[in-house]
DNA sequence: GATTCGTAAATGGTATACAAAATGATATGG
DNA sequence: CCATATCATTTTGTATACCATTTACGAATC
């Protein structure tokens, strides 16, 4: 039998999906609350550290138990979440080391999505790209620091969708997913906001010259001045994640 | 903060574990029932393509349903089932195309992991991953295919758990997984064995020279000649060039 | 004879109930 | 006043029951 018809991967993580409740037709509430999970976790609804109780937080959502823990056993194979033997699970928070091997993996993969891309792409991806790069200048030239986070985030994942490997764009959102918070954290108090700024300018020379391996090495050491950046909010204000 | 503890990462994949019905105390139930269908599906005990019956399955595990599907929403997470809504579980079955991708990613995780082990691998570690390679040389010399394809598979996993960064580990362990089915079957018909041999060496030698740009290098193209044996068993002799 | 519609069996999705373990409080003894 | 043990409550783990959807089979019709 050979019929593929619509695969639920349990995890598109699309995009702008619509939060609250919009349940999709014929969709399994497994996929639903675990989405929803995602946004909660990634706009601090659970805060990082936190204890999740199954009964209150299935109640919250309207449904049971059971569609709830199945959607937790997938956030700790994401790691989202954690689990511990018969004391539950509690909201991923990873420590400065985790943080560092996270992005320096991110790196990697945003490396070859970049090498991937410059060969790939077609002429209507990369104009996107470069309209969301001066998307994200206009956000700049704001100091419109929330839309900017959202613009780059959107730049980075499109890159690596540009380079045709779905194994390599499941990875990388899964990856990225797990450094959101702390990235969006560190966006609000970035200090070298300029930087940042002239390494996209880089990243999309490159990509437009489709010069793949200038574009792998740029990719890679963007993702080491972010870890600058993400550091300098675990010294000062960053320790005690209050709960 | 810190209570770390025995984390239940669901997903520990360890090296040889026993097979069979080995139930470890306090242990839930659905971590057990993964890493049975993981070593089923890696054996061919659940074959490719081949649709999973929940109530046949859960019943031949002597577990209910409950556990199982929360056991089977893990593995679609890990990408070693589909699921379809409504419809229930098939057994992955990755086409040529989805064999390259994951092998092109396989590649940049084990260079990012071989680079950082020659930064930061102990003697000790590198003595152990030595071992390995002349164990693996037995082998050849041998033509004992099966105890080759274990021994290969160790080291490349040694290398990548000397680079210290947990994140890559497992991911490079969930990648893997995914691979495992169509190697261990292109193992069995490798017809450029000497290069992979070959290949090895400079792998080591690299390795012991801690070298970590041409270890990275080598790591990658290692994983291209993979592909090049990999794609002959699919029929059609392979769709694409690799990277 | 092929196709389509209807019905029945089977399968997956969800909710609930029960059992085991852990957490927290309280009381008691030092 | 503090430490410890015991008990009640809460919470997780597992099994089972119920419902909706899908699928297979057969009959009727074109």
């Amino acid at each position: 039998m050979s019929e593929q018809e619509t695969v639920q991967t349990l995890d598109p993580a699309g995009d702008e999906r619509a939060p609250g409740a919009a349940p999709a037709p014929g969709e399994p509430l497994t996929k639903s609350v675990a989405n929803r999970l995602r946004d909660m976790i990634a706009q601090d609804a659970l805060p990082a550290g936190q204890r999740v109780r199954e009964r209150a937080l299935a109640e919250q959502l309207q449904v049971s138990r059971t569609p709830l823990r199945e959607a937790l056993k997938v956030l700790a194979t994401e790691g989202l979440v954690a689990l511990y033997p018969n004391r539950g699970a509690v909201v991923a928070d990873p420590d400065p080391g985790e943080v560092r091997d996270l992005l320096q993996l991110l790196g990697v993969l945003e490396a070859l999505g970049g090498e991937l891309a410059c060969a790939r792409a077609s002429e209507r991806e990369l104009g996107e790209i470069a309209a969301l790069h001066y998307e994200m200048l206009a956000a700049y030239a704001r100091k419109d620091r929330l839309t900017y986070f959202k613009v780059n985030q959107k730049i980075h994942k499109a890159i690596v969708a540009a380079s045709g490997n779905d194994s390599l764009i499941e990875t990388h959102q899964r990856i990225n997913a797990r450094l959101y918070r702390v990235r969006y954290r560190s966006n609000s108090r970035n200090t070298k906001w300029n930087i940042a700024i002239e390494e996209h300018e880089s990243i999309l020379a490159a990509l437009q010259a489709r010069d793949g391996a200038a574009l792998s090495n740029i990719l890679r050491d963007h993702l080491g001045s972010t870890w600058a950046n993400v550091s300098e909010t675990f010294d000062d204000g960053g320790a005690g994640a209050g709960g």
